[in-house]
DNA sequence: TCTCCTTGTCGTCAATCTGACGATAACCCT
DNA sequence: AGGGTTATCGTCAGATTGACGACAAGGAGA
């Protein structure tokens, strides 16, 4: 075993899960497919790992390529390795999940087709095995709510304890009592760094602002309804 | 893009985290290299992804190859691609962490040069890039003591609730009160199935048998420490 | 057999946490 | 000024947790 010459040859690709909170509903980065297979069907973006890349490094390049914005949330999902999820060739698939806050600016599709963000829940088929990434992206993206800070990916660099809410709300599919999320979420240790400032964008009383903490888990986790 | 023609070739291997409990430790099964490079050094058990099967069942092959045993828990822990992880070519690893109990055979090493059961505390260098992955593995047993029933993948078939917590205060590294672990375990509902047997093997008063319950996540969780 | 030792299981109690919800504050709009 | 909206604080009963006492039920050895 372990020989260089006779091991059977893999394509290695990445494929993306990028998720954000806009509109009142958790939504996808999906590009139109240009090429067979799956011509004109959505797929998750994504491309070939290069040689002399790590598999990390080539994810960061689609999502920055993808998005336009870097410095986002990625880590790895899980690998999909079926040995006909493409029927051109054997492909190994690493996916990754990155959470975005609702982006300024619209998506500017490099060499992808049309890219754009759907809701997860109209989200119907998807070229490859896609469909089955996404949704694992998704479920994991929302068990990791319960206990990381991952919620405030979702929010810009400063945000309301009312904008955190609904993006657990979004994802979750719940409702959570305004009262008892303020008074949580402001209780875990080093999740909320409070500015100093306030905003009313949100309609209503003035709300503090808060930055991202230190914290790297929630202790206590917040619970799904 | 996705021209099957001009992709770069990789290897794809998987590579497995072992662990059980056994003598009051946590342990994970490695083999002593037979060949260059990192002749010698312990490594993780793994092996080539062959052509025409997933890598799931790959990493099933490798595990039923390496312990002799099938039908243990297995899941994939996370994908290594640094391009020079392997010196001799560009190998991708997808990692598997699986959890099993005190094996009562010795591990029968069928390719592999001998294998055997090491404590994790007294690893100090594995081959490539094992070491981090090992302890990736750990990391992941460990978080998932606390949201799912995979404790009980360590004891065997019918074990006792002291059975059970030792494997918590020994992966956990922690002492937990028997009182207190009895109740929170025996209340999670769907973990345990009483089988109405008891045993006197742990010496004192004889304990009640369990069964694994269909419980896939733990409500609460358990907390460390 | 009697005692001791070991381990398992049930109970108690105070401290904390949770969920439901009342009350008030502070903005905007008309 | 008054009504609508959202933010934030407080209260209170019920559940949960951790610390620990008490007792049960076996084996080993005197």
């Amino acid at each position: 075993m372990y020989t260089p010459s006779d091991f059977p040859p893999f394509a290695v690709t990445v494929d993306l899960v990028v998720l954000t909170v806009r509109s009142d509903a958790l939504c996808a980065l999906l590009v139109r497919r240009g090429e067979a297979p799956f011509r004109g069907r959505w797929a998750l973006p994504g491309g070939f790992v290069r040689v002399s890349e790590s598999v990390d490094a080539a994810a960061a390049r689609e999502l920055v390529e993808e998005t336009g914005v870097s410095g986002l949330h990625l880590e790895q999902l899980a690998t999909y390795g079926e040995p006909r999820r493409d029927p051109r060739m054997r492909v190994v698939s690493v996916a990754y999940l990155a959470l975005a806050p609702d982006l300024p600016v619209p998506v500017a599709g490099t060499d992808a087709a049309a890219a754009s963000w759907v809701p997860v829940s109209e989200v119907s088929t998807l070229a490859f095995d896609h469909a089955r990434i996404l949704s694992d992206g998704v479920e994991r993206a929302r068990a990791k709510l319960e206990y990381t800070p991952l919620g405030t990916e979702f929010c810009g660099a400063e945000f309301t304890v009312a904008e955190l809410r609904r993006v657990y709300e979004i994802v979750w599919g719940v409702s959570l009592d305004p009262r008892n999320f303020h008074r949580k979420v402001t209780g875990v240790d080093g999740l909320l760094e409070a500015t100093g400032e306030t905003t009313t964008r949100d309609g209503g009383r003035p709300a503090a602002l808060f930055r991202r903490g230190p914290a790297t888990a929630l202790h206590p986790p917040l619970v799904r309804g």
